[in-house]
DNA sequence: ATACAATTTAGAATGTTTCCAAATATTGAC
DNA sequence: GTCAATATTTGGAAACATTCTAAATTGTAT
C-alpha cells in the first residue's frame, strides 16, 4: 500500500496542489486496482468512508485529474460520464444490466487500418465499446 | 421522391399506427440521405416545416423507431443521445467541435478478433467512435 | 503571521430526457 | 360512417447528471 506521500507526489507533478480533497480522492482512485467510476459513484464512496467532501468538488477532481492525464474519460451510455484510471489506450465493454464497465483485454480486438482526419484536425481518440446485453430467449 | 404511402408501410410493417405524427418524422428521417438526428434537433426541424408535433413526441417516436429496427441510437457524447437512420453496423467519426457525427466509410476500419460474450449474454453492438478534435498548436 | 491566490462549497441554474394525467386521435366492430 | 375501446399525443412537471456562482475556506509564499 502506498504511502500519503505517494499520492501528494502524483498530485503534484500534475501541477495540482495536494489539498485534502484530491489526496483523498486520488487514494480511492489509485491505490489498488485500475478503477471506472463515475462522479456520482465516487461521490457516494467517498461520504461512505467519511472523506469530507462535496459533489462539485469529486467533478470538478476528475475533471482537473482527466486534464492532467491521470484519467480517460469514457463514453459509453448517453446520461454519465465514465472516468478510467487506466489511461493507456484500451477498450471496453460495456454491460447494460448494472451499467458496468469492464477492460477488454489487448490484443483481443485488433483495429486494422485508420482513417486519416481531415486538414487542421486530428484524431483524438479511437474508442471501441462492446456493449453486453443479456440473451432474451425470444422463441 | 417516395409518397406518403411508402412511410405508412414503413411504419405499419414496425407495427406501430401512423399517425399523423410519426409519418411526419419517418418522412424528415427518411426521404433523403441517411442521417444522425439528436431529439432536439429533429424537433426544431419538424417545427420549422411547420409539422406540429411535441418534443415528448419526438423523444417516443426516436425510442419507438429504435426498438423497431428502424434507427440505431449512438453513443459519442456524455450529453445527448444521436439515432441514425443507418441502421446497418457501421462506425464513426464525431467532430467534438461542432458535435456532428459522420459515418466511416466500410472497410475504412477492420476489427480483428472480437472477444466471446459471457454465459448468459450476447455481444448487443460492437461501436467505434474516432473522435476527431481541432489540432492545437502546443509550441 | 500575513496577504494573496487557489480551492472548496452549497445551492442555484442548465440541459437533456422521462414521466404524468388529461386531451385527442386512431382503430375495429357494427 | 358511428361508436366505443384503445392507443397516442401533449404541456408541464419531475428527474437526473452536470456546470456555474459567489461566498467561505484553505493553501502558499513571503
Amino acid at each position: 500500500m502506498h504511502p500519503n506521500s505517494y499520492f501528494i507526489e502524483h498530485i503534484r507533478s500534475a501541477g495540482l496542489s495536494p489539498t485534502r480533497q484530491r489526496v483523498s480522492l486520488a487514494k480511492l482512485l489509485f491505490q489498488g486496482e485500475n478503477r471506472h467510476v463515475t462522479a456520482e459513484n465516487l461521490y457516494k464512496e467517498a461520504i461512505s468512508e467519511k472523506i469530507s467532501v462535496s459533489l462539485a468538488t469529486v467533478y470538478n477532481t476528475l475533471h482537473q485529474f482527466t486534464d492532467a492525464g491521470m484519467l480517460r474519460e469514457i463514453t459509453v451510455d448517453a446520461n454519465r460520464s465514465y472516468f478510467d484510471t487506466n489511461t493507456k489506450s484500451h477498450h471496453h465493454f460495456y454491460f447494460e444490466k448494472d451499467g458496468k464497465l469492464g477492460d477488454i483485454p489487448d490484443g483481443m480486438i485488433t483495429l486494422g487500418k485508420l482513417p486519416e482526419a481531415p486538414q487542421g484536425t486530428k484524431i483524438k481518440s479511437v474508442d471501441v465499446v462492446v456493449t453486453i446485453a443479456h440473451v432474451d430467449n425470444d422463441y
